[in-house]
DNA sequence: CTTACATAGGTGCATATGCAAGTTATTGGA
DNA sequence: TCCAATAACTTGCATATGCACCTATGTAAG
């Protein structure tokens, strides 16, 4: 079967995703955190204070999917969005005390997470799988992926 | 920084599931079907009539999840859930008609994304790249996984 | 200034998924 | 035979996300 989804790259990736997402959110259960969102606030304390869309393309995220995603962490206090004076259409992402408190909680919990991944898949091994991953993401592959082929297709974008 | 989370493996495999997702999505757009979608039907068409928990182990999701995604595919029509006479619990998911049909619409598609991903990231490098991932799905990663450290964790499952 | 356009976000709608609970059908004993 | 423990699903609720569309703001031309 030439077709055989089981080489499919997306699919293959979907189901990795699934595994891991499940045990990085066991792990973090006992905040009460999602690996997910666990993930953003990380990201919003190392980035500083980012407006939606920097934090958007950090994230690899549709800035509308971002919109959705950040409420209910909003909601629960952990993070906040500041009108940037300058602009007034720029929201200014920034992690509450609350939310600065909660990463201490989840510190452990995720390294915990972190640190049995690579003793289990190994260190130098999860680097460069990272590694991969990271070259999916990046604009050259995006474009390369694009362009390719392009004279068959419907250009977009 | 020890917390990077540039460096969280779920973070970065998230971040590489959106963009090979959206990538596969535009490609399969035409067809009406989302990349998941495509990758379900292909999935059972190349299983026969599995039950719902032989489809949720194959493609490693929660069962409850898959019951949700399969309603969009039963409701237009490529798929049939058929009870078993051999066990009344049970429910086997069958491709319509109108799913195959429509998944030999999607065939060049998808075959196109396939195609333009191995010639960007390269067809060894893709093969090598989908067999880690396959790894991580394993039982023996995610027995390991819950294992390594279980000493100072709640033992789960 | 005023208009045309580009930017940053927010909303509605729809799919994708997981967990906790509830329902129904099986099965292994006592 | 009848019950307790299981197994296979389904449903309600909540988060995760993307697309199309709408609004407000900033900006470059005229």
């Amino acid at each position: 079967m030439t077709n055989d989804p089981s080489t499919c790259s997306n699919a293959v990736l979907r189901q990795a995703m699934r595994r891991i997402g499940q045990l990085y959110d066991e792990a973090l259960a006992p905040s009460g955190l999602r690996a997910t969102q666990h993930g953003l606030l990380a990201t919003v304390r190392k980035m500083g204070s980012p407006t939606m869309r920097e934090l958007a393309e950090r994230t690899v995220m549709d800035l509308s999917g971002l919109s959705h995603t950040l409420k209910p962490l909003t909601r629960d206090g952990y993070l906040e969005l500041v009108p940037d004076p300058r602009d007034g259409r720029v929201r200014r992402i920034t992690l509450t005390e609350k939310g600065e408190i909660k990463l201490g909680e989840t510190a452990k919990l995720w390294r915990g997470a972190q640190d049995r991944f690579e003793a289990v898949f190994g260190k130098e091994r999860a680097v460069a799988l990272r590694s991969e991953l990271r070259f999916l993401t990046s604009p050259e592959f995006q474009d390369a992926f694009n362009d390719t082929g392009a004279e068959t297709r419907t250009v977009t974008r």
